[in-house]
DNA sequence: GTCTATAACCTGATAGAC
DNA sequence: GTCTATCAGGTTATAGAC
């Protein structure tokens, strides 16, 4: 007898659907979903999903716009900001994108996944582009101007990010337990500013 | 007037079924792709994509399989080899992923997603867990014991594999142009040895 | 091997009773 | 607001003619 996720009493059924819309898109992808495995997460009748959110899409385009802003809009001030110093937002970015992840583990899967299938329509509309002329970019070409600034922009974001990518496999094929991942992800809040900075001095 | 992709003349009507699956399954997903998406793009008559493959899902078991030895196949030599040194590795893993991803941009994207959405499927047969008891391990062990192995192995992928992950981002934001963005990855294969090495030695 | 026609099923969405 | 019943269209797969 599988217990059924949100029963929580105090939701509303709209409330209720909204939630369940999100586990089972963020786990199988809005192709692979039916508005009848929503129903049946959210235990309400098929008929209420269009009742309160019209469609399928609809209620994904939701979810989804929540989800980008989610990932991307705690990024953009930060990387913007002049009033600290290249070390300060290695240290910002990092651990903002990893007590996040930690958090919500299938997040940056989901949001790239869909966008793959979906590019202009999700990211046209994403402040990214205001990052080339960002407070970061500056600062790093001034740090390092024999590399270019997008490699350091990448290599944060990887060194983020990626586990939180790769985690699916490595729980499949048993290489990390959900226990040693995230043991592994505290320490990484601490460690990713030195990389960075050694990554600056390499040569 | 689209010229149509998977018509070369020599392929065989099988061949060209599958050829014109891969472009497909790999744009789109298992599960948003209609057999007869394939069946046009490989100008062939749909029931001829059941008389070849019998179904949809074993035509993508098979191409899946493919895809999956060769984004995970070539690492586990490299890193079981004991007659190279860690740097070596660092080189050989880093530069034969950018290689293999700038040929093939769309392939960690298309691998991940689908091994979201179905983790012990396609994982529990593939030969990832030796890695955990590989030279590469050892030799991370011995040059910086303070720190846990498992977190340069994440750092050498993260650094070589998310730019491509992020890569539809990139390009529909215009943060960097098809061509800009080879151009990163082909600087990013002397970058990362140097960057890993730095990164073992910071503190 | 290749085609047309169609079976069998599934999916999103709505009409209409309560 | 919530339910049952059902429609209209799409999807995979196959039977059978060529």
């Amino acid at each position: 007898m599988a217990k059924k996720k949100g029963e929580e009493p105090g939701l509303s059924t709209e409330e209720k659907i909204k939630a369940a819309a999100q586990r089972v898109f963020m786990k199988k992808g809005y192709a692979a979903t039916r508005t009848r495995d929503i129903a049946e997460e959210a235990d309400i009748n098929l008929a209420l999903l269009n009742y309160y959110f019209r469609s399928k899409e609809k209620l994904f385009d939701l979810i989804m716009m929540e989800k980008l802003s989610k990932f991307f809009g705690g990024i953009a001030p930060v990387l913007n900001d002049p009033g600290t110093t290249l070390e300060q937002k290695f240290t910002l970015v990092s651990n903002n994108y990893i007590d996040l992840l930690i958090a919500n583990p299938d997040l940056p899967l989901f949001i790239l996944s869909e966008v793959r299938t979906n590019p202009e329509r999700f990211v046209s509309n994403l402040p990214v582009a205001k990052i080339i002329d960002s407070s970061f970019i500056k600062q790093l070409q001034e740090r390092q101007p024999d590399v270019h600034p997008l490699h350091f922009l990448m290599n944060l974001l990887g060194l983020s990010v990626f586990p939180f990518i790769m985690r699916p496999v490595f729980r499949a094929s048993g290489v990390m337990s959900d226990k040693m991942f995230k043991t592994r992800m505290e320490e990484r809040k601490a460690a990713i500013p030195k990389w960075m900075v050694a990554m600056l001095k390499a040569r």
